[in-house]
RNA sequence: GGCCCCGUAGCUCAGUGGAUAGAGCAUCAGAUUCCUAAUCUGAGGGUCGCAGGUUCAAAUCCUGCCGGGGUCGCCA
């Protein structure tokens, strides 16, 4: 149940009740009636904003539409107070008896407490970390990694049927790059003295086991070969030793994809999806023969005017249209993504989520045009044709482009740029090994997504255990603490079982207990706005508020010890004060679960 | 130069068109014979970058500036 919008429904009923009394006039739209947590507690435990969204429409001044609303719903038996304050919004507080139908609700619900259908089962595909396979994944990867991982848990939450992909960028230069890296690396393997890695190839010593995989796998045959011979076959061994590493890099992170998509096998096996992309496409009329201006603000001499291959993406609001074919014949990665996002929809998803860093923020309107050309939907844009939003909208399904923002890496206070070379590199690894994993999702999490964020090694390092993480799950520890303490204190205690609470809840009438469940309730609406905004840094200050309320109550304990939970002489509040903070408990740890923390019972 | 993101307390950041704009850190003053002090209570600290506009109501939406960052052909 979620009270804001049960509210809702009594305050729309209670509007129609009024209209047809003739108080409101006939036909008014209520479409803007909202019930939300006022943001002072002091106003109330609901507040209703009817009256100044209706005012203008019924011609009535807010206050006169407040008090009629008030006058009705203080008939309702949950209601112990309806209030016109300020500019007319209708404050309502509701009796004890409401709040703990939230609590019995939270037990019947468990872990399912605060998700919802909202997805409605449809196929939703959440695009992340999609990393180059020539190495280990680094911090900067890190970002993406989480908040994708984050997104879906918070959608699969919500009743979306979510699919985690990851799209190998395996058919580029950079693959060749690796290739001939694992060849000298394998020459070195064979005995052979390589020397320094010359520049433009990949030095770092994570390829030597490659290169000794390789040589075991075909001994010295490769080594006298022409490259022509080689390439192709050391490409794809390459790629199939490095995957594995970043398979576990993400796992160090709880990360787990379903999917991991080649982008060559679009072009593999005598089949050619990207050419069937573009046939489809063509359909449209956006693909055509034309050439392309020269970019501003880039005097380059290699400049080549040529007739290509283009998709008309400058329909929907790209600055320019974009190439399909290189010069050479073969595909751009554009042309890829266009086949890989066909494909996608080909499997029938209705939903896609790309997580892109903010490195790539110049690509995304013309993966949005690809969706809505595909789709038939539609790119909304402003007065001046440009952008508004990062997602298309009303075709046969939609897209939504989320970009994290760069971690900035610094280094004692310094800015540095990661390099391979100069022994710079932060690999993700190595951030989970110091930090750990729950601190470090956390740390990601918590911060909206496009806001930057600094990294410092040493000082996240150092500064871990002031990590807001710990506070959540101390939070969360101190709960099952506590119901371990009351279970020793009274035999057979119980105060729930089998979705059901045993314990007499109506015992729990002290302001901060039903502060504390007035805070559980708004858990249901928080990862409902969080899965439509595809926000889940939500969740995480959600959290750290739930956990502050449950830490100020506990220590309101040490002045009033008939505030603690365990009360020696009183068996029957025991266990109602355990309900409550098993509730609680619930709470934080489904919290924990979507953003893919940890939720442990107990800390020392 | 075009486009995009960011700009809120000394610092790092929340903030769903709503009421007196919040939290953490830092600073200062306190709390531990007490269910875990990895905690809590209190104080000080703000022209929400600037200027207009829309609205009953703007940190939030629109326009224009200013500052910081990112990005900009067939790379991936």
């Amino acid at each position: 149940m979620n009270v804001f919008a049960e509210v809702e429904k009594r305050v729309l009923a209670a509007l129609e009740g009024l209209a047809q009394r003739g108080v409101l006039p006939e036909g008014l739209d209520f479409s803007a009636v909202a019930v939300e947590q006022p943001r002072d507690p002091s106003h109330g435990d609901l507040a209703c904003n009817a009256a100044m969204v209706l005012a203008k429409a019924a011609k009535m001044k807010p206050r006169d539409i407040a008090e009629a609303l008030a006058a009705v719903l203080k008939a309702d038996p949950d209601v112990v107070s309806a209030e016109v304050a300020g500019p007319g919004f209708l404050n309502l507080r509701m009796r004890d008896a409401f709040w703990h139908a939230v609590v019995r609700d939270i037990f019947t619900s468990g872990a399912q407490y605060g998700a919802t259908n909202i997805g409605a089962g449809a196929k939703t595909n959440v695009e992340y970390v999609s990393a180059n396979p020539t190495g280990p994944m680094h911090v900067g990867h890190c970002r993406g990694a989480v908040f994708g991982d984050a997104l879906a848990n918070l959608l699969a939450f919500s009743g979306f049927d979510v699919t985690r992909e990851y799209y190998i960028n395996d058919a580029g230069g950079q693959v060749d790059v690796l290739a001939r890296s694992v060849f000298l690396r394998y020459r070195e393997a064979l005995g052979e003295d390589i020397g320094e890695i010359p520049q433009g190839l990949y030095p770092g010593d994570y390829l030597k086991p490659v290169g000794e995989a390789l040589k075991a796998a075909h001994g010295a045959a490769l080594r006298d070969q022409p490259e022509e011979a080689w390439l192709s076959l050391v490409r794809r061994f390459a790629i199939e030793q490095i995957m594995p590493m970043i398979k576990d890099d993400l796992a160090a992170l709880n990360i787990r994809h379903d999917v991991f998509f080649s982008e060559a096998s679009l072009t593999q096996a005598g089949t050619d999806k990207v050419k069937a992309a573009i046939d489809d496409l063509r359909r449209t009329g956006l693909i055509f023969e034309g050439r392309l201006e020269k970019p501003k603000g880039h005097d380059d001499e290699e400049w080549e005017d040529r007739e290509q291959t283009l998709f008309r993406s400058s329909e929907f609001g790209d600055e320019a249209d974009r190439a399909l074919m290189k010069s050479d014949g073969t595909y751009t990665y554009f042309a890829g993504d266009v086949a890989y996002h066909y494909d996608k929809l080909q499997r029938g998803f209705r939903h896609l989520v790309n997580v892109f860093g903010a490195d790539h923020i110049g690509y995304i309107p013309r993966m949005l045009a690809t969706i809505a050309a595909f789709t038939g939907g539609t790119v909304e844009r402003d007065a001046k044709g440009k952008l508004k939003y990062w997602h298309t909208s009303g075709g046969s399904a939609d897209l939504d482009i989320k970009v994290v923002n760069l971690v900035k890496l610094f280094k004692n206070g310094e800015p540095f740029k990661m390099s391979k070379r100069a022994g710079t590199f932060v690999t993700l690894r190595d951030v989970v090994d110091e930090v750990g994993r729950d601190p470090v999702r956390f740390m990601m999490l918590y911060r909206k997504e496009l806001e930057p964020l600094d990294f410092d090694f040493a000082k996240v390092t150092e500064q871990s255990k002031d990590n807001p993480v710990f506070y959540v799950q101390y939070a969360h520890a101190r709960a099952a603490s506590v119901l371990r303490n009351a279970r020793e204190a009274f035999s057979g205690l119980e105060w729930a079982g089998d979705g059901r609470v045993a314990a007499d809840l109506s015992l729990l009438t002290d302001r901060g207990e039903l502060d504390l469940v007035k805070k559980c309730a708004f858990f249901p609406s928080l990862i409902e706005g969080a899965a439509r905004a595809h926000e889940p840094h939500r969740v995480a200050f959600y959290l750290y508020d739930l956990a502050s309320a449950f830490h100020a109550h506990w220590t309101r304990g040490n002045d009033l010890p008939q505030l603690r939970v365990i009360q020696a002489d009183d068996r029957a509040l025991t266990a109602a004060r355990c309900a409550l903070v098993a509730a609680l408990q619930q709470v934080l740890s489904s919290g924990l679960r979507v953003l893919g923390v940890g939720a442990p019972e107990a800390m020392r």
